[in-house]
DNA sequence: CCGGGTTGATTTGTATACAAAACGGTCCTG
DNA sequence: CAGGACCGTTTTGTATACAAATCAACCCGG
């Protein structure tokens, strides 16, 4: 389920988790964006001292998640607030990281593309199917175009392009997680874009792969843009 | 001279300073690839505890610049290893990181730009008038080199895609230091590539100027690429 | 009644002690 | 002589005590 294993009581665990559970927390917005984050708190709760406790927020700091001071006062630890800005920017980059790995996907041998290409289809239909809108099942929805996506980064992308995937992608989930509700009706023209994803990958045309990975997002950062707009920011004030 | 500040003795800055330390020895090839990292051993050396050590050696860990296991056996912190492929997938990051970048720049307004290119195409002249081969200053070549590309990313890029480039970048100057001697052949034609991404960004053309510095990096990458080949890689064996 | 400084409580930063794990060498056995 | 298990040493992981910094409330003077 989650990216990192948790098989044995190994290593890096305990940072590991911790890191983990509080990610998720705001990922799925329990955590609200603008709220300040105690290392004694999340300690006790999560029943171990403060030095993992420590390390996962060190790494949540750098990666995004958890800022400084949203204001001035309060110049606490707090979580990262959402605005239209932020998520503009971050649509962008997502659209690099992942238009890079379609690129080294198309230029995978004939036969890798083939197999990789033929799953992307079965899955974008199965995320068309999902996205009718008599069974508007979100989280299913959402998932599967995580899938889509993951599929071909992690066939394709080298350590660190996936590393900073999965850096990266989370931090668009937070805000599609937020949003996708009112999203549903452009779910369409996503599933549109997949195909055109899929055909360029096979065809083994890098650019058209790259492209093609990039107007998805890139469109996704305008519609998710309008949508904020109207909603409102979240965090910052 | 760093991107972080170290003005007065403020809250974080002693992890921070361990941090551009240690970096700054992986950069510069002072910790060679594939050398070992004690904590212990560190601090010792550098007057503090480990704690702080910790803390550093975490966002090393993240960052790239120490990974757990070259190789079997060893299974603890070493300085990441310089290997080919390594490069060519984190040229092509860069290429996107500053593509990026780079086509928000030529976005800007027209007098932004203006102001923008010309001090770019300055910064060039100088580049060109260094590389000529019977002034070899590496350094500054490489300075320059670094300035021009810095210019216009901090220009136009927000905090989330500046603090990107500021972890990925480095990591391409750690083969730009190791290999910048045998690649001064090609410096002239970095050059007109550094032209041609002035002029996209004056002209406000935001796919040509994100496809010239994207040119630009890549072929760095295939350059570089091919004198690793010749040279031999380090700390992977 | 408002503003500014002071003080107490909360929270983070650092050091250190202790526990657990891993490495490397050695000794024993086949 | 080779292979493998054991054991001491090294190194990392965790908890905790203490120091420093920051925040919030209060008090006092204007």
């Amino acid at each position: 389920m989650t990216p990192t294993t948790r098989l044995k009581a190994r290593r890096n665990a305990r940072p590991e988790q911790v890191y983990q559970k509080l990610r998720s927390l705001i990922v799925r917005g329990q955590l609200a964006p603008g709220q300040r984050i105690v290392e004694t708190d999340v300690a006790a709760r999560l029943g171990v001292s403060r030095t993992p406790v420590r390390g996962a927020l060190q790494r949540l700091g750098q990666e995004g998640y958890i800022v400084e001071s949203p204001r001035l006062r309060q110049s606490r630890p707090t979580v990262a607030p959402m605005t239209r800005e932020d998520a503009r920017e971050l649509f962008h980059i997502v659209a690099e990281v992942e238009g890079l790995a379609a690129r080294f996907a198309a230029a995978m041998p004939t036969a890798a593309r083939a197999a990789l290409t033929k799953e992307l289809t079965r899955i974008n239909e199965e995320f068309r199917r999902a996205s009718r809108p008599r069974d508007h099942d979100h989280d299913r929805v959402w998932e599967l175009d995580e899938l889509f996506h993951r599929r071909y980064v992690e066939a394709a992308a080298g350590p660190r392009l996936i590393a900073l995937h999965d850096v990266v992608k989370p931090q668009a989930e937070r805000y599609e997680r937020l949003y996708v509700s009112l999203l549903h009706a452009d779910l369409a023209v996503s599933a549109t874009e997949h195909a055109a994803i899929a055909r360029a990958i096979r065809s083994g045309d890098v650019d058209a792969a790259q492209a093609s990975v990039q107007r998805n997002w890139r469109n996704a950062a305008e519609r998710l843009g309008a949508v904020i707009e109207t909603v409102g920011e979240r965090g910052a004030w």
